[in-house]
Formats: C-alpha cells, sequence, structure tokens
DNA sequence: CTATTTGTTTATCC
DNA sequence: AGGATAAACAAATA
C-alpha cells in the first residue's frame, strides 16, 4: 500500500516513541525484512539506545537512535508501522517489535518485500546510501530540468513507467502515477520520448501537486482524496471518470506488470 | 484452485 | 555502459 504520503504517515506514528530508550527487541529471525541485516544483529544493537530522530525520504524511511545507530526500513508492498503497549506481544507479521519505556513500536509485513537495516556508524552521520539519495519530489532540489532530463534519458519507456522510478520520482507509486498521468490527461503508455518540453513541465508541477495534495491529506491523518481524483474510482469495476462531464467507464490493463487504471476518453 | 495485489531486485539480452 | 524486459520474491484475499 505504502508511497509518499502513506510513508510519512507511518513514519509519524513511530514518533510517539521519541525520547524513550530501547529496552529489548522482538524479531522473527527467519523472515525476509530481515535480509540485508540479520535479525539477531537488531536484537543485539538496538537496546539501551535512544530514540532521536525518524525522517522519510520518498518510500525510504530512516529513524536514528543514539550512539550512530541508524534503522533503515522500507515497507514494499504491505509493510505498516503500529505502535502497541510496551508489554505487546509480537503476532504471526509483526517481524520486528522495538520495545520502549512507554510503548513498542510494531513493523508488520505479511508479504516481507518490506525491508529493515541496521548500521552503526563511527561518526554518527547518516549512511551513505541514506545521503546519496535523489532529490525528493517536493524539494527546491527537484527542478524542472531535473525531471525533464530524467525523462528524456528514456524516451521509449512509457510515461507511468517512468513515474513509478525511485531515481527520478522518489516516492511515486502505482495509485500516484495513474493520479498524475490522469490529471494530465495523458495515456499512460504514451512513450516519454513524444511529449514536447511544455509537457515536461507540467509533469513536473504535476508531481508536486499530487504529492503535495497527498502529504496534506493522507500524510496527516489519513482523510480521503477528493473524489474529483481518480484514485477514488480506480479500484471498482465499472468505475466511472469522475472528471466533469466526462462519464467514460475508466480502463484497467497492465502496463510493464503493474495495474493501471486509466480513462480512455481523457487521456489520448 | 486460480488470479490478483499501492514494490523492488536481479538476470539476461541488446 | 546502460537501457529494455520479464521474472522472482511471499502471503492474504476474492
Amino acid at each position: 500500500m505504502p508511497e509518499l504520503a502513506e510513508v510519512d504517515y507511518y513514519r509519524k506514528q513511530w514518533n510517539a516513541g521519541l525520547d524513550e530508550v530501547v529496552s529489548r527487541v522482538f524479531v522473527h529471525p527467519a523472515a525476509r525484512i530481515f535480509r540485508d541485516t540479520p535479525a539477531a544483529a537488531m536484537e543485539r544493537g538496538l537496546p539501551d539506545r535512544r530514540f532521536l530522530k525518524s525522517r522519510a525520504h520518498g518510500k525510504q524511511m530512516m529513524f536514528e537512535f543514539s550512539g550512530g545507530a541508524w534503522l533503515g526500513l522500507h515497507l514494499g508492498m504491505s509493510g505498516e508501522l503500529t505502535t502497541a503497549p510496551a508489554d505487546h506481544v509480537p503476532t504471526k507479521h509483526e517481524h520486528l517489535v522495538i520495545v520502549l519505556e512507554s510503548l513498542a513500536l510494531v513493523f508488520s509485513d505479511y508479504r516481507m518485500f518490506g525491508k529493515v537495516t541496521l548500521e552503526i556508524t563511527d561518526d554518527e552521520e547518516a549512511p551513505l546510501w541514506w545521503r546519496n539519495l535523489p532529490p525528493q519530489v517536493l524539494e527546491r532540489s527537484f527542478t524542472k530540468s531535473r525531471v525533464g532530463e530524467f525523462v528524456k534519458r528514456f524516451p521509449k519507456t512509457p510515461l507511468k513507467t517512468l513515474l513509478l522510478d525511485q531515481r527520478g520520482f522518489p516516492g511515486i507509486g502505482n495509485w500516484m502515477a495513474d493520479e498524475i498521468c490522469w490529471q494530465l490527461k495523458v495515456a499512460p503508455q504514451t512513450p516519454a520520448g513524444s511529449l514536447n518540453d511544455a509537457f515536461l513541465d507540467a509533469i513536473w508541477k504535476m508531481t508536486r501537486f499530487v504529492s503535495r495534495e497527498a502529504m496534506e491529506v493522507i500524510g496527516t491523518d489519513w482523510s480521503d482524496l477528493p473524489d474529483s481524483w481518480l484514485m477514488n474510482h480506480r479500484w471498482r469495476d465499472g468505475g466511472i471518470c469522475p472528471r466533469r462531464g466526462c462519464k467514460s467507464e475508466l480502463l484497467r490493463g497492465d502496463l510493464r506488470g503493474r495495474t493501471t487504471c486509466w480513462c480512455p476518453k481523457c487521456q489520448e
């Protein structure tokens, strides 16, 4: 489920434990989410450290603990972050539970496409991979020219597929990519190379618009996006295009392995 | 039993 | 080298 705004919503759930010290850690050692950092290293490395700060970057998250301990987290397809009472007993898909003083931080992920890493840095600086992430879509460094150059690098690739590329559009996921194409009135299958410069500017602007709205609506309390958006209509069979005066039936199909929804009338 | 899933990584070919 | 493509990963839900 989680894209840009959902990720930030989950990140903030864990903020309830800020400034508290880790007492113990529960793990499911065999879980695939520990493929980069073994579960035992989490159990060993986190206790007695203080939870100092949380950050999100696109779909990536970083939780900083005292003494230069950095917990990197990605929610994959089905990951969720919640909190629970400090005496919480982990359930089947709660692969990582960090017990603090007054509550516990819970990472559940039944499909296990998510990932968690723990790195200890001597200089207390964030790991290199984190510092080298591309500009975030809502930052000033995410410029019009950057978007233009990125899109032009892949002239054969469908626009929707490009929007899903985390190197260029960190945080954009399936529903956001479809929403951006729909709002732009362009078919998601359109090869990037066929778009003119003015349209590349529009992609930049719309990416930021959809991202900003999502952060305000979903990122704060997970309330609903407007019904005037594609988002609330895209999964229902026989869904109708919500654009004023359109009324066309929405189409759904596979584009490069991802379910894609679009309006055949508005998006030509 | 089969098909489907809001994501990334890896292998392979070009 | 780097782009294009498909498959793999896992488990719940319909």
